[in-house]
DNA sequence: TGCCAGGCCCTCTTTAGGGCCTT
């Protein structure tokens, strides 16, 4: 799906977005950690490198990460490896999806400079659909002119126009070892994942950008996964 | 009640099938 080049240019901050889970698509999960991490465009546009040379992560950045009562139970390998049990988040008394998470969530997209785009790896197929059913649950939405990116359909349309294709694939992890050739941190941990996603981002920041246009959906079109 | 993604890519392909990618 296109959206009009006036409309997706514009966008004025990323939102980068991971949901850790109960499970996956056919376990009918649901969320039990969501980190979101707002990045200006002016950040993506200017962007620092330490001594060495190496890309660093804006200094300006907006986090809100919170934990989740899923209230049903988190698969074996889910729990494995997010780390998150629902003995843990029972025992941290963590809040189950509720109104007040909806209104933390729309008043820090509120916050930021419009229009915003959302970012998450795979998002179009897993985290957005995921945020509308809970959304659903709660009767409550996200603006509509708000914009959703899938950096796992981004990374390969660069590739693709270049004629390569990523060895090992284009989970998280591959392009993070291929663009810095060491792994990313405290992977499968909400925050840990956003952070990765965004020096992956920040590494063709300028490619991008350029071709938000083509690789950008408004959130009216994202489907619930289910519900 | 039970079920439940889906567009893209690769190849032992194109009259198709299976894995990726997210937990």
């Amino acid at each position: 799906m296109i959206v009009s080049d006036t409309m997706a240019t514009s966008a004025k901050t990323l939102v980068f977005m991971d949901l850790e889970a109960t499970g996956l698509n056919n376990d009918l999960p649901k969320i039990t950690e969501i980190c979101l991490v707002a990045v200006h465009l002016s950040s993506l546009e200017n962007l620092i490198t330490d001594e060495d040379g190496q890309l660093e992560l804006p200094r300006v950045l907006d986090k809100l990460c919170l934990c989740v009562d899923p209230g049903k139970p988190i698969t074996g390998k889910a729990s494995e490896i997010t780390g998150l049990s629902n003995t843990n988040l029972d025992k941290n008394e963590k809040q189950a999806f509720n109104p007040c998470l909806v209104h933390l969530i729309n008043e820090f997209l509120n916050r930021q400079a419009q229009p915003v785009c959302l970012v998450a790896h795979n998002g179009f197929y897993y985290d957005f659909p995921l945020l509308k059913t809970e959304l659903q649950k709660q009767e409550a939405s996200l603006s509509s002119a708000l914009l959703c990116m899938d950096t796992v359909q981004v990374f390969r349309f660069l590739d693709k126009r270049v004629g390569k294709v990523g060895e090992n694939g284009y989970s998280l992890e591959a392009i993070y070892r291929r663009t810095f050739k060491k792994d990313p941190i405290n992977s499968h941990n909400a925050e840990g994942d956003v952070l990765a996603l965004i020096m992956v981002f920040l590494s063709k920041a300028d490619q991008i950008l350029d071709t938000m246009s083509t690789n950008c959906k408004r959130w009216g079109e994202i489907c619930p996964m289910y519900g």
